[in-house]
DNA sequence: CCGTGTTTGTTCCACCCAGA
DNA sequence: TCTGGGTGGAACAAACACGG
């Protein structure tokens, strides 16, 4: 241990462990009903073709489960997440200012900075601009009734990961007022180490390979498969429109 | 009182398309 | 042909409402 950081690293690794990836595993869990889903039978098929080259219930199953557990499901969760990792990692810096994430002294220019956290260059659009510059216009209020000293190079927009090129048009838009500091010069800002946005990065990616999904993506995948495959057995399907024509069925208008 | 279902707010990202 | 602005769908977590 060669400074105080270090120990960010190792809470950033333990939070991957309890927060984020249980999360991820549990929504994975749920994924064996069909109803969990929204079906398009417009393009099911066709994805499970494209994917496979066959239709089959299993295949079905996969082109469902795939895009969702390593796409919306783990991105959603990361994002989510992030408020409580900035309460429980970054702990020393957390805020009390409504609309503000963190607090923290930048390490290069020496000034306390009031930030908002964002997950990457791309997790915005147009409507929270506003709502970003909302929170800061509050703060500077805030700051003006309190006589505290903040100028607007202290009102800033923190993103975890990503490169200054890599910021959206949205992004640019809220820096046209304010500073947006992004990926590696957000973690040398706080931490006053130009390396730790590499270290932090590397550390969760040691922690990446203490996971091995496999089997619970097969288990997953198989049992909805049998459901896929029941449900496209022509009786059954004779069975829910009769319901459906009683008024048994669940029929969500 | 507790568990389950529902609603609300937040977050994410892919896609479309106009204009340079 | 490329770039950037803008739109919309989806999932998740937390708060809330409801029925056993």
């Amino acid at each position: 241990m060669s400074n105080n950081y270090d120990e960010i690293i190792e809470k950033a690794k333990e939070f991957f462990r309890k927060e984020i990836a249980p999360s991820h595993i549990a929504n994975t869990k749920k994924l064996t009903k069909l109803k969990q889903f929204n079906l398009n039978p417009f393009l099911d098929k066709y994805k499970a073709s494209f994917l496979t080259g066959n239709d089959d219930p299993k295949s079905i199953a996969k082109a469902l489960v795939y895009p969702r557990v390593l796409g919306t499901s783990i991105n959603t969760t990361f994002g989510n997440k992030l408020q409580k990792f900035c309460s429980e990692v970054l702990e020393g810096f957390a805020s009390t200012t409504s609309g503000i994430d963190i607090e923290f002294i930048d390490k290069v220019d020496g000034r306390r900075k009031y930030c908002q956290i964002k997950a990457g260059p791309n997790t915005i659009n147009k409507d929270d601009v506003e709502t970003i510059k909302g929170h800061f216009a509050g703060v500077k209020n805030l700051a003006r009734t309190n006589n505290l000293n903040v100028g607007f190079n202290d009102l800033i927009v923190g993103v975890f990961y990503g490169t200054p090129e890599d910021l959206s048009g949205h992004y640019k838009r809220i820096a046209q007022e304010y500073t947006v500091i992004i990926g590696a010069e957000f973690w040398y800002r706080l931490t006053g180490e130009e390396d730790f946005y590499q270290r932090l990065t590397d550390a969760i990616g040691d922690v990446a390979s203490e996971y091995d999904g496999s089997e619970l993506m097969d288990k997953v995948i198989t049992s909805l498969a049998k459901e896929i495959e029941k449900s496209l057995d022509p009786k059954q399907l004779d069975v829910e429109v009769r319901e459906i024509a009683d008024g048994k069925g669940t029929y969500d208008v």
